[in-house]
DNA sequence: TAAGAAGTATGATCTAGATCATTTTTTCGC
DNA sequence: GCGAAAAAATGATCTAGATCATACTTCTTA
Protein backbone atom coordinates (compact mmCIF):
# COMPACT_ATOMS: atom_id res chain seq x y z
CA UNK A 1 0.00 0.00 0.00
CA UNK A 2 1.80 3.42 -1.08
CA UNK A 3 2.13 6.27 1.34
CA UNK A 4 -1.89 8.25 1.07
CA UNK A 5 -0.49 11.47 -0.12
CA UNK A 6 -3.87 12.52 -0.48
CA UNK A 7 -4.69 16.37 0.44
CA UNK A 8 -2.84 18.58 2.72
CA UNK A 9 -2.76 22.34 3.07
CA UNK A 10 1.09 23.80 2.76
CA UNK A 11 1.44 27.41 2.77
CA UNK A 12 3.98 28.65 0.91
CA UNK A 13 5.70 30.07 4.10
CA UNK A 14 6.61 25.95 4.98
CA UNK A 15 6.57 24.79 1.89
CA UNK A 16 9.44 22.38 1.28
CA UNK A 17 9.45 22.43 -2.15
CA UNK A 18 10.04 26.22 -2.06
CA UNK A 19 13.94 25.97 -1.58
CA UNK A 20 14.49 24.41 -4.43
CA UNK A 21 12.04 26.35 -6.75
CA UNK A 22 12.34 29.86 -8.58
CA UNK A 23 10.50 31.60 -5.57
CA UNK A 24 13.51 30.35 -2.93
CA UNK A 25 14.60 33.79 -2.44
CA UNK A 26 11.02 35.61 -2.16
CA UNK A 27 11.01 38.06 0.94
CA UNK A 28 8.14 37.99 3.92
CA UNK A 29 5.68 40.11 1.79
CA UNK A 30 5.71 38.57 -1.21
CA UNK A 31 5.01 34.97 0.34
CA UNK A 32 2.46 36.27 2.22
CA UNK A 33 0.77 38.00 -1.01
CA UNK A 34 0.77 34.11 -3.06
CA UNK A 35 0.04 32.58 0.14
CA UNK A 36 -3.60 34.31 0.54
CA UNK A 37 -4.23 34.02 -3.22
CA UNK A 38 -3.03 30.95 -4.05
CA UNK A 39 -5.07 27.51 -4.14
CA UNK A 40 -3.61 24.09 -3.40
CA UNK A 41 -5.29 21.40 -4.70
CA UNK A 42 -4.77 16.97 -4.63
CA UNK A 43 -4.31 15.60 -7.79
CA UNK A 44 -4.98 11.70 -8.62
CA UNK A 45 -2.34 9.79 -11.05
CA UNK A 46 -2.75 10.93 -14.99
CA UNK A 47 -4.49 13.68 -14.36
CA UNK A 48 -4.46 16.67 -16.83
CA UNK A 49 -3.25 19.88 -15.06
CA UNK A 50 -3.83 21.77 -18.54
CA UNK A 51 -3.58 20.59 -22.47
CA UNK A 52 -2.38 21.72 -25.64
CA UNK A 53 -4.09 24.61 -27.24
CA UNK A 54 -5.76 26.03 -23.89
CA UNK A 55 -5.29 29.44 -23.12
CA UNK A 56 -3.25 29.75 -19.51
CA UNK A 57 -4.85 31.25 -16.80
CA UNK A 58 -1.71 30.76 -14.57
CA UNK A 59 1.33 28.66 -13.22
CA UNK A 60 1.28 25.68 -11.11
CA UNK A 61 3.44 25.11 -8.61
CA UNK A 62 4.96 21.45 -7.47
CA UNK A 63 4.70 21.10 -4.02
CA UNK A 64 4.95 17.16 -4.01
CA UNK A 65 4.70 14.90 -6.41
CA UNK A 66 5.88 14.51 -10.68
CA UNK A 67 4.32 15.83 -13.51
CA UNK A 68 5.58 15.15 -17.59
CA UNK A 69 4.93 18.17 -20.00
CA UNK A 70 4.51 16.68 -23.19
CA UNK A 71 3.00 17.30 -26.67
CA UNK A 72 1.44 14.92 -29.20
CA UNK A 73 1.72 13.79 -32.86
CA UNK A 74 -0.54 13.51 -35.62
CA UNK A 75 -1.28 9.90 -34.67
CA UNK A 76 -1.62 10.56 -31.18
CA UNK A 77 1.27 9.39 -30.05
CA UNK A 78 3.15 11.77 -26.76
CA UNK A 79 6.60 13.18 -26.89
CA UNK A 80 7.48 13.87 -23.49
CA UNK A 81 9.66 16.81 -23.38
CA UNK A 82 10.70 16.86 -19.73
CA UNK A 83 9.22 15.61 -16.42
CA UNK A 84 8.89 18.00 -13.28
CA UNK A 85 9.15 17.57 -10.03
CA UNK A 86 8.89 19.21 -6.11
CA UNK A 87 9.70 22.83 -6.54
CA UNK A 88 9.66 23.10 -10.01
CA UNK A 89 6.94 25.35 -11.26
CA UNK A 90 5.42 24.78 -14.47
CA UNK A 91 3.36 26.20 -17.21
CA UNK A 92 4.93 29.88 -16.92
CA UNK A 93 6.37 29.66 -20.46
CA UNK A 94 2.93 30.53 -22.41
CA UNK A 95 2.20 32.95 -19.48
CA UNK A 96 4.91 35.43 -21.20
CA UNK A 97 4.17 34.43 -24.86
CA UNK A 98 1.10 35.61 -24.85
CA UNK A 99 -0.47 32.01 -26.95
CA UNK A 100 -2.10 29.05 -26.20
CA UNK A 101 0.00 26.29 -24.33
CA UNK A 102 2.43 24.62 -27.13
CA UNK A 103 2.16 21.56 -24.59
CA UNK A 104 0.30 19.44 -22.04
CA UNK A 105 0.83 18.71 -18.63
CA UNK A 106 -0.41 15.35 -16.68
CA UNK A 107 0.26 14.05 -12.97
CA UNK A 108 2.38 10.97 -13.09
CA UNK A 109 1.78 10.24 -9.88
CA UNK A 110 -0.30 11.19 -6.53
CA UNK A 111 0.46 15.12 -6.58
CA UNK A 112 -0.12 18.18 -4.22
CA UNK A 113 -0.15 21.29 -6.26
CA UNK A 114 -0.69 24.64 -5.89
CA UNK A 115 -1.89 26.87 -8.53
CA UNK A 116 -1.07 31.09 -9.01
CA UNK A 117 -3.20 33.37 -10.93
CA UNK A 118 -1.65 34.56 -13.83
CA UNK A 119 -2.35 38.36 -12.57
CA UNK A 120 -0.55 37.66 -9.22
CA UNK A 121 2.32 35.57 -10.99
CA UNK A 122 2.98 38.20 -13.43
CA UNK A 123 2.62 41.09 -10.89
CA UNK A 124 5.38 39.36 -8.79
CA UNK A 125 7.56 39.27 -11.60
CA UNK A 126 7.48 42.81 -12.73
CA UNK A 127 7.78 44.21 -9.01
CA UNK A 128 10.65 41.20 -7.68
CA UNK A 129 13.84 41.38 -9.85
CA UNK A 130 15.24 38.14 -8.26
CA UNK A 131 12.75 36.49 -9.30
CA UNK A 132 12.75 38.08 -12.83
CA UNK A 133 16.35 36.92 -13.51
CA UNK A 134 15.72 33.54 -12.18
CA UNK A 135 13.05 33.24 -14.52
CA UNK A 136 15.76 34.51 -17.15
CA UNK A 137 17.85 32.58 -16.44
CA UNK A 138 15.79 29.42 -16.14
CA UNK A 139 14.38 29.77 -19.34
CA UNK A 140 17.90 30.28 -21.15
CA UNK A 141 19.07 27.00 -19.47
CA UNK A 142 15.50 25.30 -20.69
CA UNK A 143 16.59 26.59 -24.29
CA UNK A 144 20.05 25.16 -24.09
CA UNK A 145 18.48 21.53 -22.55
CA UNK A 146 15.97 21.21 -25.22
CA UNK A 147 19.22 22.12 -28.17
CA UNK A 148 20.87 18.98 -26.88
CA UNK A 149 17.73 17.03 -26.91
CA UNK A 150 17.15 17.94 -30.07
CA UNK A 151 20.89 17.21 -31.07
CA UNK A 152 20.88 13.59 -29.51
CA UNK A 153 17.33 12.86 -30.93
CA UNK A 154 18.79 13.62 -34.24
CA UNK A 155 22.67 11.81 -33.97
CA UNK A 156 22.50 9.57 -30.99
CA UNK A 157 20.88 6.03 -31.19
CA UNK A 158 17.99 4.70 -29.18
CA UNK A 159 20.09 3.28 -26.90
CA UNK A 160 22.26 5.89 -26.42
CA UNK A 161 18.85 7.57 -25.73
CA UNK A 162 18.39 5.05 -23.24
CA UNK A 163 21.24 5.50 -21.61
CA UNK A 164 20.93 9.34 -21.00
CA UNK A 165 17.04 8.86 -20.54
CA UNK A 166 17.54 6.63 -16.86
CA UNK A 167 20.47 8.92 -16.36
CA UNK A 168 18.40 12.31 -15.99
CA UNK A 169 15.40 10.09 -14.86
CA UNK A 170 17.01 8.64 -11.78
CA UNK A 171 18.03 13.02 -11.04
CA UNK A 172 14.50 13.57 -10.92
CA UNK A 173 13.51 10.97 -8.53
CA UNK A 174 16.61 10.91 -6.59
CA UNK A 175 15.89 8.94 -3.85
CA UNK A 176 13.15 6.94 -5.19
CA UNK A 177 13.43 4.60 -8.21
CA UNK A 178 11.94 5.52 -11.96
CA UNK A 179 8.41 5.17 -11.19
CA UNK A 180 7.04 5.63 -15.49
CA UNK A 181 5.15 3.18 -17.55
CA UNK A 182 7.20 1.72 -20.03
CA UNK A 183 4.84 3.71 -22.49
CA UNK A 184 5.75 6.93 -20.88
CA UNK A 185 9.47 6.21 -21.13
CA UNK A 186 9.45 5.01 -24.27
CA UNK A 187 8.05 8.43 -25.50
CA UNK A 188 10.13 10.03 -22.99
CA UNK A 189 13.26 8.48 -25.16
CA UNK A 190 11.30 8.95 -28.47
CA UNK A 191 11.08 5.19 -29.76
CA UNK A 192 8.43 2.33 -29.56
CA UNK A 193 7.31 0.84 -26.80
CA UNK A 194 8.07 -2.45 -28.02
CA UNK A 195 11.78 -1.46 -28.44
CA UNK A 196 12.34 0.25 -25.25
CA UNK A 197 10.55 -2.97 -23.07
CA UNK A 198 13.97 -5.36 -25.23
CA UNK A 199 16.24 -2.27 -24.72
CA UNK A 200 15.72 -2.04 -20.83
CA UNK A 201 15.84 -5.84 -21.07
CA UNK A 202 19.23 -5.64 -22.24
CA UNK A 203 20.09 -3.22 -19.84
CA UNK A 204 19.10 -5.50 -17.24
CA UNK A 205 20.86 -8.09 -18.68
CA UNK A 206 23.91 -6.44 -18.65
CA UNK A 207 23.46 -5.07 -14.83
CA UNK A 208 22.61 -1.79 -15.39
CA UNK A 209 19.69 -1.49 -14.06
CA UNK A 210 16.98 -3.81 -11.98
CA UNK A 211 13.48 -3.20 -12.51
CA UNK A 212 10.88 -3.60 -9.15
CA UNK A 213 7.67 -4.42 -11.54
CA UNK A 214 7.38 -1.61 -12.90
CA UNK A 215 9.76 0.39 -10.96
CA UNK A 216 13.32 0.82 -11.90
CA UNK A 217 16.44 0.84 -9.87
CA UNK A 218 19.67 2.36 -11.39
CA UNK A 219 22.57 0.19 -10.46
CA UNK A 220 25.84 1.38 -12.91
CA UNK A 221 25.42 4.91 -13.07
CA UNK A 222 28.50 5.03 -14.26
CA UNK A 223 28.28 2.56 -16.88
CA UNK A 224 24.95 4.29 -18.36
CA UNK A 225 27.08 7.41 -18.51
CA UNK A 226 29.92 5.75 -20.75
CA UNK A 227 27.11 4.34 -22.71
CA UNK A 228 25.03 7.56 -23.23
CA UNK A 229 28.26 9.07 -25.04
CA UNK A 230 28.90 12.83 -24.87
CA UNK B 1 28.68 37.84 -59.49
CA UNK B 2 26.90 38.52 -56.11
CA UNK B 3 26.45 41.83 -54.56
CA UNK B 4 29.14 42.90 -52.38
CA UNK B 5 27.91 43.66 -48.95
CA UNK B 6 30.97 44.25 -47.82
CA UNK B 7 31.47 46.21 -44.54
CA UNK B 8 29.23 49.52 -43.92
CA UNK B 9 28.69 51.34 -41.23
CA UNK B 10 24.95 51.36 -39.90
CA UNK B 11 23.86 53.55 -37.39
CA UNK B 12 20.87 52.00 -34.90
CA UNK B 13 19.23 54.38 -35.37
CA UNK B 14 18.68 53.97 -39.55
CA UNK B 15 18.98 50.30 -39.16
CA UNK B 16 16.34 48.77 -41.44
CA UNK B 17 16.09 45.67 -39.83
CA UNK B 18 15.73 46.94 -36.13
CA UNK B 19 12.19 47.43 -37.13
CA UNK B 20 11.21 43.73 -36.61
CA UNK B 21 13.95 42.93 -33.96
CA UNK B 22 13.36 43.07 -30.11
CA UNK B 23 14.94 46.79 -30.20
CA UNK B 24 11.85 47.58 -32.37
CA UNK B 25 10.25 50.10 -29.47
CA UNK B 26 13.67 51.28 -28.59
CA UNK B 27 13.64 55.04 -27.50
CA UNK B 28 16.01 57.71 -28.29
CA UNK B 29 18.01 57.73 -25.69
CA UNK B 30 18.21 53.96 -25.05
CA UNK B 31 19.04 54.19 -28.59
CA UNK B 32 21.68 56.52 -28.61
CA UNK B 33 23.63 54.72 -25.80
CA UNK B 34 23.52 51.42 -27.99
CA UNK B 35 24.65 53.23 -31.17
CA UNK B 36 27.68 54.96 -28.99
CA UNK B 37 28.75 51.75 -27.29
CA UNK B 38 27.88 48.94 -30.23
CA UNK B 39 30.46 47.85 -33.01
CA UNK B 40 29.78 47.25 -36.14
CA UNK B 41 31.61 44.14 -38.46
CA UNK B 42 31.72 42.67 -41.80
CA UNK B 43 31.85 38.80 -41.58
CA UNK B 44 32.54 36.96 -44.55
CA UNK B 45 30.97 33.33 -45.10
CA UNK B 46 30.93 30.60 -42.41
CA UNK B 47 33.08 33.01 -39.98
CA UNK B 48 32.19 31.67 -36.17
CA UNK B 49 30.26 34.30 -34.45
CA UNK B 50 31.05 32.08 -31.39
CA UNK B 51 31.70 28.61 -30.37
CA UNK B 52 30.18 25.61 -27.93
CA UNK B 53 31.56 26.13 -24.35
CA UNK B 54 33.32 29.68 -24.64
CA UNK B 55 32.12 32.64 -22.29
CA UNK B 56 29.60 35.03 -23.80
CA UNK B 57 31.14 38.78 -24.03
CA UNK B 58 28.31 40.39 -25.45
CA UNK B 59 25.08 39.90 -28.22
CA UNK B 60 25.20 40.23 -31.86
CA UNK B 61 22.59 41.67 -33.79
CA UNK B 62 21.72 40.83 -37.31
CA UNK B 63 21.57 44.18 -39.81
CA UNK B 64 22.33 42.11 -42.71
CA UNK B 65 23.30 38.18 -43.49
CA UNK B 66 22.15 35.06 -42.25
CA UNK B 67 23.46 33.07 -39.06
CA UNK B 68 23.30 29.11 -37.90
CA UNK B 69 23.10 28.03 -34.60
CA UNK B 70 24.10 24.78 -34.19
CA UNK B 71 25.21 22.24 -32.36
CA UNK B 72 27.98 19.36 -32.70
CA UNK B 73 27.45 15.85 -32.23
CA UNK B 74 30.12 13.11 -31.03
CA UNK B 75 31.46 12.60 -34.71
CA UNK B 76 31.78 16.22 -35.28
CA UNK B 77 28.20 16.19 -37.42
CA UNK B 78 26.78 19.47 -36.93
CA UNK B 79 22.55 19.59 -35.45
CA UNK B 80 21.37 23.17 -37.11
CA UNK B 81 19.50 24.40 -34.36
CA UNK B 82 18.18 27.93 -35.86
CA UNK B 83 18.80 29.91 -38.87
CA UNK B 84 19.00 33.59 -37.93
CA UNK B 85 18.49 36.44 -40.18
CA UNK B 86 18.17 40.36 -40.46
CA UNK B 87 16.78 41.59 -37.19
CA UNK B 88 17.35 39.01 -34.67
CA UNK B 89 19.65 39.22 -31.93
CA UNK B 90 21.66 36.00 -31.45
CA UNK B 91 23.43 34.88 -28.30
CA UNK B 92 21.42 36.23 -25.79
CA UNK B 93 20.60 32.99 -23.88
CA UNK B 94 23.84 32.93 -22.46
CA UNK B 95 23.70 36.42 -21.29
CA UNK B 96 21.14 35.18 -18.58
CA UNK B 97 22.09 31.61 -18.31
CA UNK B 98 25.72 32.71 -16.78
CA UNK B 99 27.02 29.67 -18.33
CA UNK B 100 29.15 29.14 -21.17
CA UNK B 101 27.77 29.08 -24.67
CA UNK B 102 25.58 25.22 -25.38
CA UNK B 103 25.51 25.65 -29.23
CA UNK B 104 28.34 28.05 -31.80
CA UNK B 105 27.09 30.47 -34.23
CA UNK B 106 28.34 31.02 -37.92
CA UNK B 107 27.39 33.08 -40.36
CA UNK B 108 26.11 31.06 -43.82
CA UNK B 109 26.95 34.18 -46.06
CA UNK B 110 28.43 37.38 -46.19
CA UNK B 111 26.57 39.25 -43.32
CA UNK B 112 27.01 42.57 -41.69
CA UNK B 113 26.58 42.30 -37.46
CA UNK B 114 26.90 44.66 -34.72
CA UNK B 115 27.68 43.87 -31.27
CA UNK B 116 26.76 44.86 -28.10
CA UNK B 117 28.68 44.02 -25.11
CA UNK B 118 26.97 41.96 -22.04
CA UNK B 119 26.90 44.99 -19.46
CA UNK B 120 25.46 47.47 -22.38
CA UNK B 121 22.74 44.39 -22.95
CA UNK B 122 21.74 43.81 -19.25
CA UNK B 123 22.06 47.26 -18.33
CA UNK B 124 19.08 47.75 -21.17
CA UNK B 125 17.23 44.87 -20.32
CA UNK B 126 17.34 45.99 -16.47
CA UNK B 127 15.79 49.45 -17.55
CA UNK B 128 13.70 48.77 -20.44
CA UNK B 129 11.18 46.87 -19.27
CA UNK B 130 9.25 46.80 -23.04
CA UNK B 131 12.49 45.14 -24.23
CA UNK B 132 12.38 42.43 -21.24
CA UNK B 133 9.02 41.69 -21.70
CA UNK B 134 9.86 41.05 -25.58
CA UNK B 135 13.08 38.73 -24.37
CA UNK B 136 10.62 37.06 -22.04
CA UNK B 137 8.07 36.40 -24.50
CA UNK B 138 10.84 35.89 -27.60
CA UNK B 139 12.37 33.08 -24.81
CA UNK B 140 8.83 31.47 -24.59
CA UNK B 141 8.11 30.81 -27.98
CA UNK B 142 11.55 29.47 -28.78
CA UNK B 143 11.06 27.73 -26.08
CA UNK B 144 7.16 26.48 -27.90
CA UNK B 145 9.28 26.36 -31.41
CA UNK B 146 11.91 23.97 -29.76
CA UNK B 147 9.22 21.15 -28.16
CA UNK B 148 7.69 20.94 -31.28
CA UNK B 149 11.08 20.53 -33.16
CA UNK B 150 11.77 17.86 -30.66
CA UNK B 151 8.32 15.98 -31.43
CA UNK B 152 9.18 16.14 -35.17
CA UNK B 153 12.52 14.67 -34.66
CA UNK B 154 10.88 11.60 -33.18
CA UNK B 155 7.97 11.31 -34.62
CA UNK B 156 8.22 12.50 -38.41
CA UNK B 157 9.76 10.91 -41.19
CA UNK B 158 12.44 12.61 -42.79
CA UNK B 159 10.30 13.27 -45.80
CA UNK B 160 8.23 15.28 -43.68
CA UNK B 161 10.65 16.74 -42.03
CA UNK B 162 12.42 18.42 -45.15
CA UNK B 163 8.83 19.60 -46.16
CA UNK B 164 8.43 21.40 -42.78
CA UNK B 165 12.39 22.76 -43.05
CA UNK B 166 11.59 24.30 -46.49
CA UNK B 167 8.57 25.73 -45.60
CA UNK B 168 10.35 27.47 -42.81
CA UNK B 169 13.44 28.39 -44.50
CA UNK B 170 11.60 29.73 -47.35
CA UNK B 171 10.25 32.16 -44.46
CA UNK B 172 13.92 32.52 -43.20
CA UNK B 173 14.85 33.64 -46.71
CA UNK B 174 11.53 35.21 -47.60
CA UNK B 175 11.84 36.93 -51.50
CA UNK B 176 15.59 35.23 -51.54
CA UNK B 177 15.89 31.14 -52.29
CA UNK B 178 16.40 29.03 -50.06
CA UNK B 179 20.68 29.15 -50.05
CA UNK B 180 22.10 26.60 -47.40
CA UNK B 181 24.75 23.67 -48.68
CA UNK B 182 23.29 20.35 -49.27
CA UNK B 183 25.26 18.72 -45.68
CA UNK B 184 23.93 22.12 -44.00
CA UNK B 185 19.84 21.87 -45.30
CA UNK B 186 21.06 17.58 -44.45
CA UNK B 187 21.79 19.21 -40.32
CA UNK B 188 19.29 21.27 -40.30
CA UNK B 189 16.58 18.23 -40.92
CA UNK B 190 18.97 15.79 -39.06
CA UNK B 191 19.46 12.86 -41.63
CA UNK B 192 22.76 12.01 -44.05
CA UNK B 193 23.62 14.01 -46.43
CA UNK B 194 23.45 11.43 -49.56
CA UNK B 195 19.53 10.75 -48.02
CA UNK B 196 18.98 14.75 -48.26
CA UNK B 197 19.50 14.32 -51.94
CA UNK B 198 17.76 11.49 -52.69
CA UNK B 199 14.67 13.38 -51.07
CA UNK B 200 15.54 16.77 -52.84
CA UNK B 201 15.48 15.19 -56.18
CA UNK B 202 12.17 13.38 -55.59
CA UNK B 203 10.70 17.04 -54.32
CA UNK B 204 12.28 18.14 -57.64
CA UNK B 205 10.46 15.42 -59.78
CA UNK B 206 7.50 15.97 -57.99
CA UNK B 207 7.22 19.04 -59.12
CA UNK B 208 7.74 21.63 -54.81
CA UNK B 209 10.75 22.83 -55.55
CA UNK B 210 13.05 23.96 -58.58
CA UNK B 211 16.76 23.99 -58.02
CA UNK B 212 19.02 26.95 -59.29
CA UNK B 213 22.57 25.02 -58.54
CA UNK B 214 22.80 24.64 -55.15
CA UNK B 215 19.57 27.28 -54.95
CA UNK B 216 16.79 25.97 -53.66
CA UNK B 217 13.41 27.80 -54.71
CA UNK B 218 9.87 26.68 -53.59
CA UNK B 219 7.44 26.12 -55.79
CA UNK B 220 4.49 24.32 -53.91
CA UNK B 221 3.92 25.49 -50.86
CA UNK B 222 0.29 24.07 -49.99
CA UNK B 223 1.84 21.00 -51.50
CA UNK B 224 4.69 20.89 -48.58
CA UNK B 225 2.07 22.03 -45.98
CA UNK B 226 -0.10 18.95 -46.83
CA UNK B 227 3.16 16.77 -47.25
CA UNK B 228 5.05 18.20 -43.48
CA UNK B 229 1.34 17.21 -41.78
CA UNK B 230 0.20 18.55 -38.61
C1' DT C 1 -11.12 -13.40 -5.14
C1' DA C 2 -12.33 -13.69 -9.82
C1' DA C 3 -12.64 -11.68 -14.25
C1' DG C 4 -11.60 -8.09 -17.21
C1' DA C 5 -8.57 -4.60 -18.51
C1' DA C 6 -4.34 -2.52 -18.77
C1' DG C 7 0.41 -2.98 -19.02
C1' DT C 8 4.51 -5.79 -20.15
C1' DA C 9 6.98 -9.07 -22.85
C1' DT C 10 8.52 -11.63 -26.92
C1' DG C 11 8.67 -13.28 -31.63
C1' DA C 12 8.55 -12.52 -36.77
C1' DT C 13 8.86 -9.44 -40.45
C1' DC C 14 9.75 -5.38 -43.16
C1' DT C 15 11.66 -0.94 -44.57
C1' DA C 16 13.38 3.89 -44.03
C1' DG C 17 17.30 5.63 -43.96
C1' DA C 18 22.42 5.14 -42.74
C1' DT C 19 26.83 4.04 -44.67
C1' DC C 20 30.39 3.33 -48.05
C1' DA C 21 32.07 3.78 -52.73
C1' DT C 22 32.37 6.21 -56.91
C1' DT C 23 31.33 9.66 -60.40
C1' DT C 24 29.98 14.19 -61.90
C1' DT C 25 29.51 19.07 -61.24
C1' DT C 26 30.59 23.43 -59.26
C1' DT C 27 33.54 26.59 -56.94
C1' DC C 28 37.61 29.05 -56.11
C1' DG C 29 42.51 30.40 -55.78
C1' DC C 30 46.31 31.39 -58.77
C1' DG D 1 40.78 30.60 -67.80
C1' DC D 2 42.90 26.33 -65.57
C1' DG D 3 43.47 22.80 -62.22
C1' DA D 4 42.58 21.33 -57.70
C1' DA D 5 39.45 20.77 -54.20
C1' DA D 6 35.02 20.94 -52.47
C1' DA D 7 30.20 19.95 -53.12
C1' DA D 8 26.58 17.36 -55.27
C1' DA D 9 24.75 13.28 -57.18
C1' DT D 10 23.96 8.37 -57.75
C1' DG D 11 24.40 3.42 -56.88
C1' DA D 12 24.78 -0.73 -53.82
C1' DT D 13 24.34 -2.64 -49.43
C1' DC D 14 23.13 -3.31 -44.67
C1' DT D 15 20.78 -2.78 -40.25
C1' DA D 16 18.40 -0.34 -36.35
C1' DG D 17 14.30 0.04 -35.14
C1' DA D 18 9.22 0.24 -36.49
C1' DT D 19 5.15 -2.52 -36.90
C1' DC D 20 2.01 -6.31 -36.26
C1' DA D 21 0.64 -10.37 -33.81
C1' DT D 22 0.20 -12.80 -29.74
C1' DA D 23 1.01 -14.30 -25.04
C1' DC D 24 1.85 -13.45 -20.37
C1' DT D 25 1.56 -10.54 -15.89
C1' DT D 26 -0.05 -7.28 -12.95
C1' DC D 27 -3.37 -4.21 -11.52
C1' DT D 28 -8.56 -2.88 -10.72
C1' DT D 29 -12.84 -3.08 -8.88
C1' DA D 30 -16.97 -5.31 -8.50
Amino acid sequence: MPPNKSHKHVTCQNCLARKDSLFCSMTGDDLDTIESNKSCSYFKKDQPLFIEGSLPRGVFCINDGKVKIYSRGEEGKEQIIHVATSGEIVGFRAMFSGEPYSVAANTLEESNICFISKSDFLNLVDTNSTLRNGILKELSKELADRASFIKNMAQKSVRERLAASLLLLDDIYSEDYINLSREDLANFVGTATETLIRLLKDFKDEGFVKTHVRKIEVLDKEGLIQLAGS
